[in-house]
DNA sequence: GTGGTCTAGACCACC
DNA sequence: GTGGTCTAGACCACT
């Protein structure tokens, strides 16, 4: 079951944070086709936004088709977005986790860290020597 | 010089990108105190947006402190948020850079790999065992 | 320039006539890429309808990618779903009217002729000597 | 025997579907008085409504005088919609038949056809020199 | 003044 | 009880 948390403090839309949340979940393979997603009650339950505000996210998702809404049953995944297999996928992980263990040793924040991720997707050439 | 890009499709505020670009450049040490800001017509000129949107951005960033207005000179950065030694950086950059470079021999988009980023910052531990 | 009408008696969805009205326009050709299309006040004004709802139909054509929203400009034509070219279309609308014409003579309603079509459409052999 | 179609993405209640598809096929003919309608169970079958939305699209033709429901034995079609004589309408459905024909050569699209209809039915002038 | 987001709350369609 | 639609109204981001 995935879980919701919507942060309030970023600017980011709480729906697009939770439209977000889903389309990670489906690249990590935490939710697979068929899956139930938690019912809009249930995350205004746990995330305190506001009904209307899921519905916006599922139906967003709907139109993308990778849900599809069941009245009065739920909320279904009906595609994926994982791109890799789950063997790579731990194995990636674990060397990014220790890739992180020292970056965090080295005093960077996680602002920092995706600060450099994202240099580092982008290409960006600054701070390599030339 | 930072060089703003910003992205109107993805629902996040112009001026937050701006704001976030240029905390990015600081903790990556692209950019220094005394370093000059480009001017607001600049970034109007390089990214479309509107001037008011850029005020916006650089009157943030001044009442957070990083940054210092000078009237008719531009506007200066004034601290910075790098945390780590740069020597340091370097080499995490370097060997995040390897770890990268698998993630998308693997086939993982940009979008996979922010997913699996967040994933080990927030410490998830579902795909790992135990 | 596109003018709305929302008949709330039909069960239809009000958003959703809004959408249908917008791809209707844009396969008669009334509506081209460029194109504006009334501002959200201005349809509440003509179709009495909330807000709310124009905005829920707008940001459905766009998330389709028909429409494109520049904010604090209006929302304008993105693609187009024309198939057919402008002479052929006048041509088989006028052979069209001349038909409708003949079917009012013989007594048939909107309705009626509605159903005909969507009967004929549908391939159905009802009616048909077999 | 009619036969139901219901189409759970348009937005359209799935019981209105149900009541608009028996009065298109009476205003067709393919329905008239003393006909027996399916039962629930069958239009359940072919569908996969659930029953009680079949029981209220039946009520609610029975409440405009459409069809009669008798008890243990079925409902049955109690009054048509049909405006024109059957002759006619074969003759109107070939010429009708003729001109989508065309206007699939044409290249048209259903939706396209629909919408042309929509247009002419509404007298709409534009595409036409005046 | 433009569109965008969110909330609160009512009512409907469906299972 | 499920999701879906709509309204009213407030506030924000942007031109």
């Amino acid at each position: 079951m995935v879980e919701f948390r919507v942060d309030r403090s970023g600017g980011l839309p709480a729906y697009l944070q939770l439209v977000q949340q889903v389309r990670e979940a489906l690249r990590l393979g935490w939710l697979a086709p068929g899956d139930r997603l938690p019912t809009v009650r249930e995350v205004v339950a746990a995330s305190g936004v506001n009904p209307n505000t899921v519905l916006k996210a599922y139906r967003e998702l709907e139109l993308v088709g990778l849900v599809e809404a069941r009245q009065g049953s739920g909320t279904y995944v009906k595609a994926t977005l994982g791109t890799a297999s789950p063997e790579l996928m731990v194995e990636l992980r674990a060397q990014l986790e220790k890739w992180v263990h020292g970056a965090r040793q080295a005093g960077l924040e996680d602002e920092d860290i995706h600060a450099l991720l994202g240099a580092v997707l982008a290409g960006d050439m600054k701070g390599k020597e030339s």
